[in-house]
DNA sequence: GATCCGAGGGAAACCGATTTCCGGAAAACG
DNA sequence: CGTTTTCCGGAAATCGGTTTCCCTCGGATC
């Protein structure tokens, strides 16, 4: 016991962990401490974790970690991990929800101090079910857990202004003269999914415009699909609001296969700024989300949590912002070739 | 114990774990087993980490999650380490030398398996130090070591062609009749940087032409200054040589500010392949890099020497192959409008 | 002066698995 | 039949911290 080097025994946990009730004499605690940095001391973390059952990791379940969207809020709560001396786990679980839960199940057994779900919940029962139970076991011996998405369950919830977001595009879209606005929506498992197409809803029914909305399931070949049967069924839009990244770069595939101009055949807004929104051409318009602000929020509320210290409502929404480039333009410079 | 359940004691152990010398009645083990499914039994991690000293955990570390070059190489990593049942922890340095050191002492105090560093090594000398120190102490505990770039410790390695890759870009622009091609390096400080500009040079004076070589430093922002640049000395050059992704952002940017058409002005080529680059206009002619593979051939690796049974070479190249799209033109195509 | 109380420190239990060490029983051998 | 292996299982040590339990000592109280 490298502690040994001093005087004491186990006197040296006592004073090097000042938070339990036991006193220690100041001057015997700057011994140790004196001790501890002379021999370049660190504690074990594995044996402190057999007896705290948890170790100082966090965990961040994502669909993709190669998505941007994903990235960005892994990016956010490593960073604010790695302050406060947590390791971060990262998961990829393909939206495979065996994976996921086998992921979650690895992670208990490792003892993680706080899971985070960066995407919503599957409404499957079954897994439903599962995951309750392993986040029952996680919370069980101190762990959190923490919702970076509308999530059913009742967890502390992250979260960016869905509805908001899809009112403020499509009032930007309202706003350029638009008033056939399409909207390619996400699967309806997902939480997220309602939230935007329920603000677009609304921002078109209190425009007095009936909402056009297309199945979608936020991923790039649906996008591609979905923006392939919209144009098949000559609706009749002039603009198309996409509710997720990854749908976007299927559509922007689909629109340079069919030759369709933005904006000038067609106005495109996103649900969802990552970074390649800068290179397209043209530039797109997006809602941007501050995803690594949110994956620090998550973090920042899993440690409170294991503090006993949460003091925020459970859910926290994150406002969000329209950031306007080249791909929305006025109705009167959009031509309606697809009428 | 769980595992009283049936009868044994420290048997049921050697019945989980025949890797051991200790003979276990094949009876006995059965009823173990039996117990151990009955009871849903897993055994504590973090005890058994105790006592072997590490966990089944590796770790990857990148500069930069978000970059999608990194995220690729995370997500394989991730997906052969969760197929193997151990647990992956991402650690974005932001090229950080200070952080990096911070996260792999992190690492080591958790008792990591492995580590894969995904990027090259500084040659900075404390740094290179420090780090050598902390590696040896996870060696020391049976932990090993992977470098995914080139690095200057004699480390086990896996590695993309760089020098070929870039040969393969040279002469695919030389074959289209470019001979004044530029090339932006990267940060002095990293092999990659040397292997890609070495692969570019020799292809350059095989062909009898003289190299081109612009400094960067594998970020955005200089990308961008280096094509400014370049474009300022008024070099005249008709192609250009990125050689990484990150840069080639930047040098988008930069060209399109300045209006300079590609291929039209200039043909473009990048070492590395992202899929941004099928969305930006024009689609970018890249070196496509197996980054996932290098990933997972990282953790076989890895895994195979935790495991005392890795018979590959030190450093194993793997292939790359071009990926051709619309920047790259033939030169009668290409006005020399930069000369 | 006896009792009580709190401060402060040490010994030992504990977390849960692995791994010696040891011993009994059966098998092999002379 | 005695002796030496071999097989197999249990008791106990170990990994390195944290926490409980207990003891001592000094000061305060009655």
């Amino acid at each position: 016991m490298a502690r040994l080097a001093d005087v004491s025994a186990s006197t040296a946990s006592r004073a090097l962990n000042p938070a339990h009730s036991h006193p220690v004499n100041p001057a015997t605690r700057k011994r140790v401490l004196e001790a501890t940095s002379k021999l370049n001391y660190q504690p074990n973390l594995m044996a402190r974790g057999l007896r705290s059952r948890r170790l100082p990791t966090i965990s961040v379940i994502v669909h993709d970690i190669t998505d941007a969207y994903f990235a960005e809020i892994v990016r956010g709560a490593a960073d604010e991990a790695n302050r406060n001396s947590f390791l971060t786990f990262v998961c990829s679980s393909r939206r495979d929800p065996a994976v996921e839960l086998r992921y979650v199940e690895m992670l208990r057994l490792s003892g993680v101090s706080a899971v985070l779900f960066a995407a919503g919940g599957l409404l499957d029962r079954a897994y439903q079910r599962a995951m309750k139970k392993q986040v029952e076991a996680i919370q069980e011996y101190g762990g959190s857990v923490v919702a970076l998405a509308p999530r059913v369950e009742r967890w502390p919830t992250e979260v960016c202004d869905n509805r908001g977001g899809a009112q403020l595009m499509t009032e930007h879209l309202l706003r350029l003269g638009h008033h056939r606005i399409a909207f390619i929506t996400g699967p309806p498992q997902v939480r997220t999914s309602h939230e935007r197409e329920a603000g677009y809803v609304l921002a078109m029914k209190a425009a007095g415009h009936d909402p056009l909305v297309a199945p979608g399931d936020f991923t790039e070949p649906g996008g591609e699909q979905a923006t392939a049967r919209l144009l098949d069924s000559r609706a009749g839009f002039t603009a198309l609001f996409i509710s997720n990244d990854t749908m976007a770069l299927g559509a922007l595939s689909e629109l340079r296969k069919r030759k369709v101009e933005v904006p000038r055949d067609l106005s495109l807004g996103v649900f969802g700024d990552i970074p390649a929104w800068g290179y397209t051409t043209p530039r797109l318009t997006a809602i941007r989300i501050g995803l690594a602000e949110i994956g620090v929020a998550g973090v920042r509320r899993a440690l409170a949590i294991l503090q006993g210290q949460d003091s925020s409502p459970r859910v926290r929404v994150h406002p969000v912002s329209l950031v306007e480039r080249d791909s929305t333009a006025p109705l009167r410079r959009t031509a309606a070739a697809l009428a």
